[in-house]
DNA sequence: ATTTTTCAGAATATCAAAATTTTGAGGGAG
DNA sequence: CTCCCTCAAAATTTTGATATTCTGAAAAAT
């Protein structure tokens, strides 16, 4: 798409958002030869680049098979779920005792902002460009909720799995509801609560319910 | 070190094993060019390896800045620590729900394995080779108690974070003592008991304190 | 004396082409 | 009819060379 001769950081930046925005088919193909003249690169450049996104678990990589978006599925969105509902609770848990008002302070802002685009998007029926900024919102407001827990790796981990959550979802549902955006609002005002009242149990139940459509375990798939 | 001509996956494992014992100082810098004579392959092949030695966070990578050991401190150790405490303990307890009899028994038969290594290393002298051994046996335990988790996502972190304390463990502590094997023993031996006894507080103790000289908090560190 | 600038050496990123491997279709043998 | 083998097209990996960027020390300026 770009006509301007693009670095690498570029390149990885853009190929990051297709894959998180449905650029991609589930499980395409995704060959440098056939990239690097969109990008008016070489292959060579775009194989470095695939190589670093398949690091956040975007990409499958396969050794002398090259590179495919990731594929979805209710199976895989369901355990990328669980795994996200139990990095979150215990990093909120540990920042909820860590941080101080700073923290609560920040994490109200966070919500704030993510309010105002949610309630814009509400309004407008054009849905395409918003998911992009208000992913992006909803990023900072969960990485907010983890700032003060005090363990990087954790907060990496996160990072990664809330990404691969977003392909799921995107993967899997190509329209948003609006009532969908309702329900999230609440759901993200019961996490600020449970948070600020110091309430473990509840801001554990919180984050449990914020992915609770997600988590429910498929018995009929055999995987 | 060989001499043969070395494909990518023998390079890549190479170069983990070279990371995982001390083969290289924390924050050596790993340069392609200086590492290429040394398997017989052009430097940029040593690059791609390095780019997928960076996913699983053995080497830092930094553009334009090139590769470099993975630095270890003991913040840094104890931030692995307390990660891998809260991946293993939930991994272990969803386990121990799932997991049935075959569990318990792959549990018993990864657990009398890795005694025995470990019986063996308390009576040699020599203990530079058996680390290796004694390594794949104790990760080979640590996968069985998280086997059936049914949270690949959860597993594929583990490994990772499993792998990073390990480098960190080498970077610290050069020598080991026998007697630190005796503790670790016990330890797993409680781990085993626990599960076996389907007490789920008694687990997480156990995998507790089985981290419990790396998990402590370093206070005077500023990070 | 401290800071800034310059400059060569070294390391990294990129490239286009060659070598290797995989893929898939077509043709024979069982 | 099925299975296996062969072969050519396509894709990936590797290579060696080129271009860009970084590093550190010496020189110049404040």
């Amino acid at each position: 798409m770009p006509d301007t001769r693009l670095g690498t950081p570029e390149i990885y930046a853009d190929l990051q958002h297709r894959l998180l925005t449905g650029g991609f088919a589930p499980g395409a193909k995704l060959m440098p030869s056939a990239l690097h003249t969109e990008y008016g690169c070489s292959a060579n450049t775009v194989r470095d680049v695939l190589l670093q996104l398949s690091k956040i678990g975007l990409v499958e990589f396969e050794i002398q098979r090259g590179f495919r978006a990731r594929n979805v599925s209710i199976q895989k969105r369901a355990e990328i779920a669980r795994f996200r509902v139990l990095l979150e609770q215990e990093g909120a848990v540990a920042s909820m005792c860590n941080g101080g008002l700073e923290w609560e302070s920040a994490l109200a802002a966070a919500h704030h902002r993510l309010m105002h685009i949610e309630k814009q998007f509400a309004r407008t029926q054009d849905t395409i460009p918003f998911v992009g900024i208000w992913s992006d919102a909803e990023l900072a407001f969960h990485r907010t909720l983890l700032s003060e827990c005090r363990l990087p790796p954790l907060q990496e981990t996160f990072d990664n799995v809330y990404m691969q959550f977003r392909q799921q979802m995107v993967g899997l549902e190509s329209n948003c509801v609006p009532s969908y955006f309702h329900r999230i609002i609440q759901e993200h005002q019961a996490i600020v609560d449970a948070a600020t009242a110091k309430d473990e149990a509840a801001l554990r139940s919180a984050i449990q319910n914020h992915q609770a459509r997600h988590t429910e375990r498929d018995v009929s798939a055999t995987r």
